[in-house]
DNA sequence: AAGTGGTCTAGACCACATC
DNA sequence: ATGTGGTCTAGACCACTTG
């Protein structure tokens, strides 16, 4: 048996080896990184977005799956889908277990305070970390953790500028204790995903001195890349804390 | 406008809270961590596996891919959707940079020499990390990585009994220099998922004599937990290297 | 050519959250 | 009560892999 005409129309447009639930994924995830949807907003309606686009229901899903995924929308059900909000941190803490009272993985907030703040030329090695084609000016911050008041851990940051130039026009306790929250709501930089390189070093003095420790002490030395939801490289941030304390787990498969 | 019969038949097996996908997976599941599919074989195809539970093709699909994001079956577009065979290892190697001419991460596999091979009672703290109920015999292994002829990891190994006793019936040599495609291949125990968990401590006498470092060397310590398909700890290892070859990359989110 | 997984459609019904 | 995401069906067609 021959059919003179297909039972369901081609799509519209001829895929590109694209599939069409990737088109549209592509499409939003473009809205959403170049800013034009909110973080934090509403997306439309799974139903209303079919419509729209003239795809299937199932179509639809699939694309936003694939970006729930990626972690650029947040699905809720019963309530809505909602473009993925800056994180709050991916607490250094949590590479780190200091022996103050609990045995279990410290969950409080630690204590900021900063030590420096100024406006300096990025050396070769910032200016690569952060993509600066040219030699610039950057937010040079140097901050104390403290946990029950002990000093614990030793932060070097490295930040875009003129992206985060609105933290100059606040007083630094204002920003509380931690920077990404306070980066989203002054600056408008969503930090959404972030890399972390842990190597072992040794204190040099001026920095044990800030800690506690003896000069040429052994650190966890953690060197992170914090990137917006476009994919800018945002912050670079060299955390420094005993190496006695560091602790690690990994997950395989 | 009222029906008065419903346009489709409710599922046959009344879902009680649990998805019909979800329960597919489980039962699915359930074959696999029990050995019943053994790993590497082919699973029925999509559409035998609908008729043969009277379910649509999507949600067999659905089910299908619950189970291979769990890394349980492995999907090939055109052949076919096969049980997980066991993991090659999570390299050691990866949590190390030596500077061995090539600066870029190390792939090559690195030599194993097995140092001591011997049954033990399992103390305590061992018995624990592979879930021992009472005080049990374990093997205990030795074992040495060398990389370029030069030697690099010294690991304490313990594996469960009788589970691994096979691998005391053949000589070490020929083993290979990879441990968990032995134990696959010699004992049936598939290694599916292991956790490490990461430290640094300073190298006994004897530890650092097997490295050619001196004693009380700064070395980052991995204890890994192995576990076969159906979560039973298998394996622990404590592995050590040279704290300043140590580099590890973690991305957040 | 035959068999497999991957994409897409169109629709019904369910479960959850909010007003 | 309404609107949202989640589940499920039944079927057609596409793309890949192998004999």
């Amino acid at each position: 048996m021959t059919l003179d005409a297909p039972l369901l129309a081609p799509p519209s447009a001829p895929a590109r080896g694209l599939a069409r639930y990737a088109g549209l994924a592509a499409q939003w995830r473009d809205a959403i990184t170049s800013g034009r949807w909110a973080p934090g907003s509403a997306v439309a309606a799974e139903q209303r977005l079919a419509e729209q686009h003239s795809a299937a229901l199932g179509t639809v899903r699939q694309a936003l799956a694939l970006l729930a995924a990626e972690g650029l929308i947040e699905r809720r059900h019963g309530h809505g889908t909602f473009v993925a909000s800056a994180i709050v941190g991916a607490p250094m803490l949590r590479f780190f277990r200091f022996g103050d009272g609990a045995q279990a993985p410290n969950s409080a907030v630690p204590q900021s305070v900063v030590l420096q703040r100024r406006v300096v030329k990025a050396s070769a090695a910032v200016a690569r970390a952060l993509s600066l084609s040219q030699p610039q000016d950057v937010l040079r911050l140097d901050r104390l953790r403290l946990l029950a008041g002990a000093p614990r851990l030793l932060e070097r940051i490295w930040l875009r500028l003129p992206e985060c130039a609105a933290l100059l026009q606040h007083p630094s306790a204002d920003w509380g204790d931690l920077l990404y929250p306070a980066l989203a709501r002054l600056c408008g930089v969503h930090v959404h995903r972030a890399q972390d390189d842990i190597q072992f070093a040794e204190l040099s003095k001026p920095d044990a001195s800030h800690l506690g420790l003896p000069a040429g002490h052994p650190c966890a030395l953690v060197q992170r890349r914090a990137f917006d939801l476009s994919g800018q490289a945002v912050e670079l941030r060299h955390t420094r804390g005993d190496a006695r304390a560091f602790r690690y787990t990994v997950e395989i498969r």
